[in-house]
DNA sequence: TAAATATTAGAAAGCGCTTTCTAATTGTTT
DNA sequence: AAACAATTAGAAAGCGCTTTCTAATATTTA
């Protein structure tokens, strides 16, 4: 491998003037510079990132958080800020958080020491504190599909309210009045906002809020099932069933299949982030479409932004939206 | 942030000591590393990674090349490299090849000018010849799930001949004797692999091979539609049909259904691969399990062997298995 | 044309670490 | 106790680049 030294040398210049010549950044005479280029060719010389990198504090390199690497919504998260970061040179570490504390922390110490000029996260269990506090000691932070307090700029999320709310409406629509709601884990923002959002669609059509008719689960496919034993024992008769997220309701779906219920005109049931596999269920399911790919590319924007100096226009505020499907239909009576 | 000759200053040693003490190569008088060990913590110092790399020409990290971020087998297999490596405190570089040659081409000079200290691979478009050559001339590569001539210890691959024959055994012990096949592309040797195992299956059973009863798609849901449609408008009845991955399954299955096809009584499907989504599919997709995560492991541990010293087991060859759900049911007639 | 200013090239320091080489200290042998 | 070997600490060079500072050259102005 040639270094910045050699070039210099068969350019017949200082590595100064070389080194201007790859940034682009100082004038450099013309004559020089071409022969600094042709040097730079016929030794196909390439920079050494680490060496750059030691000189001038950054490494072009991002942080990226993640609960996991082989679910659906978080590939697309992490495709969407990869494309997005790598069309301006960046590179992108990943670090899996497991939605759990201590390995979030841990992560984060590793993208640390790996010298991340930033950190884009979709973080659970980190608190607001911590987060205020990384992002002004150590390094600037993004947020995907999280509201952190004192971090409005960096943080992308979705209406999750109006979710739960158009998830609702849409079955009111269809005539269902008897709607149970199988919801994510109430101490997350997101699975709250869904529920609230739930309860005001139902409020709105002057229907009464039944808590017999909502089942806490943990966004799990086996909680999906869970509820919907759950709620059926409950023996309050229910038509319709939003689920807050796709894997619950895949899971309440094949649950009820095997209870011999026929789908949907036994049951309606919606989901939400509609994910890929959404439409792999049988009956394809109607769900909340949640715009993670865009919301990561917006983060991905903010650190260009921020970081590198770029001036993308980012959105922090998304709406979702409904994606009808199979698994609702009207009710009949 | 402390530099380690602040923690020298600190434990009243030299910088040499100090890094003795970190890398715990050579000895060191025990007070004076009690004395270090002391100002590390006291400092709250951590090694700039950068500039150890510079130093010691190595990264401590992998390149990872996969052909997209967001779909689940490809998850899987960044999922064990992932927390393999990690457990070594090595990291990864993951880039996006998008089953391009252009692209994965860009792809590996990204990495290895971010000075990766090896490449772990599934790669689809690169030649023989240029991952050899990568090899020889600038850095060590193991390649996932593929067979590369001349590379024979840094590939590891699955008996896809046998996962073939696997699928197709099933239905003929399940009385099938009229079986379609939707195959791969047939110039990627998985695919080619599958097929052949498809038709030793039928041949030891004593049937024919009716090219009629097989279509080559190209591995995507949509393929597996179109290969449905196609193989029903050749008018050759068919019981049972394998598809050489779940994606071209799951295709066939919702199509099969659209078409009024009552699921597996009409039609028993076996798919491959096992993907996350195989058990989302109605009727639960029987198919042939691919232990990706396995062998991913496994090149992250030739890799660990290779490159950072470390002396693993590493197993190169692995046998598929069938896993039966309920996509396919006896043969009545 | 001389003096003042603006451009541009090169020398050198420094980024934070590893590692070799040398010197000093300790321990061993006769 | 003297001579030697073995162990360990420190000084210094070097990894390949960026950037500041200085010097030299080109350009403008009076």
């Amino acid at each position: 491998m040639p270094t910045i030294y050699q070039v210099a040398e068969r350019a017949g210049v200082s590595l100064s003037t070389v080194s201007r010549v790859l940034n682009g950044k100082a004038s450099v005479n013309k004559v020089l510079k071409e022969r600094v280029e042709k040097a730079v060719k016929e030794l196909n010389y390439r920079p050494n990132s680490v060496a750059r990198s030691l000189a001038n504090n950054r490494t072009d390199s991002v942080g990226v958080l993640v609960p996991e690497l082989n679910a659906p919504f978080f590939g697309d998260l992490m495709q969407a800020v990869e494309s997005t970061l790598r069309a301006a040179d960046k590179h992108v570490i990943i670090s899996v958080g497991r939605n759990c504390l201590e390995t979030e922390k841990d992560a984060v110490e590793f993208l640390i020491s790996r010298n991340c000029d930033a950190l884009i996260m979709h973080a659970e269990a980190l608190s607001d504190e911590y987060l205020l506090e990384l992002n002004q000691s150590k390094l600037p932070v993004a947020l995907v599909n999280r509201q952190v307090e004192g971090l409005p700029e960096a943080c992308t999320s979705l209406d999750n309210e109006k979710g739960g709310y158009l998830a609702t409406r849409h079955l009111l629509e269809l005539g269902h009045k008897d709607i149970a709601y199988i919801s994510g884990p109430t101490d997350k923002c997101d699975a709250s906002l869904r529920l609230e959002g739930h309860k005001r669609a139902l409020s709105e059509a002057g229907l009464p809020i039944n808590p017999q008719l909502i089942f806490n689960g943990d966004y799990s496919e086996e909680d999906g099932k869970i509820g919907l034993l759950e709620l059926m024992a409950r023996d309050v008769p229910f038509t319709a069933l939003v689920c807050a997220n796709d894997w619950m309701a895949s899971g309440a779906i094949s649950c009820a299949r095997d209870l011999g219920m026929s789908l949907p005109h036994d049951l309606s049931v919606v989901g939400f982030d509609d994910v890929v596999f959404a439409h792999h269920v049988f009956p394809r399911l109607t769900t909340v479409s949640n715009p993670i790919a865009e919301m990561a590319e917006m983060s991905a924007k903010y650190i260009l932004n921020k970081v590198y100096g770029q001036a993308n226009n980012v959105q922090l505020y998304f709406e979702p939206s409904l994606v009808i499907r199979e698994s609702t239909v009207k009710h009949e009576g």
